[in-house]
DNA sequence: ATGGTAGGTACCCTA
């Protein structure tokens, strides 16, 4: 998060967003640059980071109701914070999650690899709390880094990646059980075509990103059906993959109508 | 079949 001030100001300055999630902040609480967001308009923060690795927190430039952190699968590593949020409209309180799914190393295989198991079980956490909370409360988004590409078209090849992380049957259909279970919309989709390629990510490890563009769309934005209802735009902001310092992935936006 | 880059931390881990 300390290296990218420069990212979320040049983001604030292009979209002017209400209310901003982050992931892999990499950074302790004591530590966020909390004065300098505040600076940018955005004084009402609820973070949830720890030491090196991943971290969430939701930034807003209207108070934040309730935040509050989550530790799943018995960890306490940082990947899901929540709030309530006034949205200035006719949804009045929205609740917005910010959350980031592990990414689940390299081996497409609970028993050989524990970070995929990981991965899997975290989903299912997610799938259960979504149930047990039924359709209960103020409309809602969801949105972060999920680390799945469900569709064909969320990825640069099917045939290339389909045994690869982020776009394997089994992470697919956990995803997909997790969107049924809080009965979550996929509100990028809502406004693509279903064979409309997408990407959100793209891979350091290519000389020319845009050249090769072997892209995912790892990034998500879900809403509960009456929120969905009140988006009138979705922006992938594609050209942010050349901002400096660069960013392997690009946010996200949704406009809400009014 | 392999290796390619980046960030944070402490000379390796995770992505």
């Amino acid at each position: 998060m300390r290296k990218r001030l420069d990212g979320l100001a040049a983001l604030v300055a292009a979209e002017r967003p209400d209310v901003i999630c982050l992931q892999e902040t990499k950074v302790q609480d004591h530590l966020f640059p909390a004065s300098e967001i505040a600076d940018l308009g955005y004084s009402h923060q609820a973070v949830h980071g720890m030491k090196g690795y991943n971290g969430v927190a939701i930034l807003s430039r209207h108070p934040l109701i309730a935040p509050e952190p989550r530790d799943w699968c018995g960890r306490d590593d940082c990947r899901h914070i929540f709030a309530g949020v006034d949205s200035n409209g006719p949804l009045q309180e929205i609740e917005v999650h910010c959350l980031y799914v592990p990414a689940g190393g390299d081996i497409a295989d609970p028993l050989k690899n524990p970070k995929f198991a990981h991965k899997l079980d975290f989903i299912d956490a997610h799938t259960h709390w979504w149930t047990a909370r039924g359709a209960a409360g103020p409309p809602r988004f969801l949105m972060g880094d999920l680390n799945i590409a469900p569709l064909q078209s969320d990825v640069w090849s099917h045939a290339r990646l389909k045994n690869t992380v982020t776009h394997t049957e089994i992470e697919i259909q956990r995803l997909l059980n997790m969107q049924k279970a809080g009965r979550w919309v996929d509100v990028m989709r809502w406004f693509l075509a279903d064979d409309e390629e997408a990407f959100t990510w793209w891979s350091y490890r290519a000389a020319d990103w845009r050249e090769a563009n072997k892209g995912r769309r790892l990034d998500h934005i879900w809403a509960s059906r009456q929120a969905a209802e009140q988006v009138d735009a979705v922006h992938i902001m594609r050209d942010a993959r050349d901002w400096a310092p660069a960013s392997d992935h690009v946010p996200v936006t949704v406009r809400l109508k009014g």
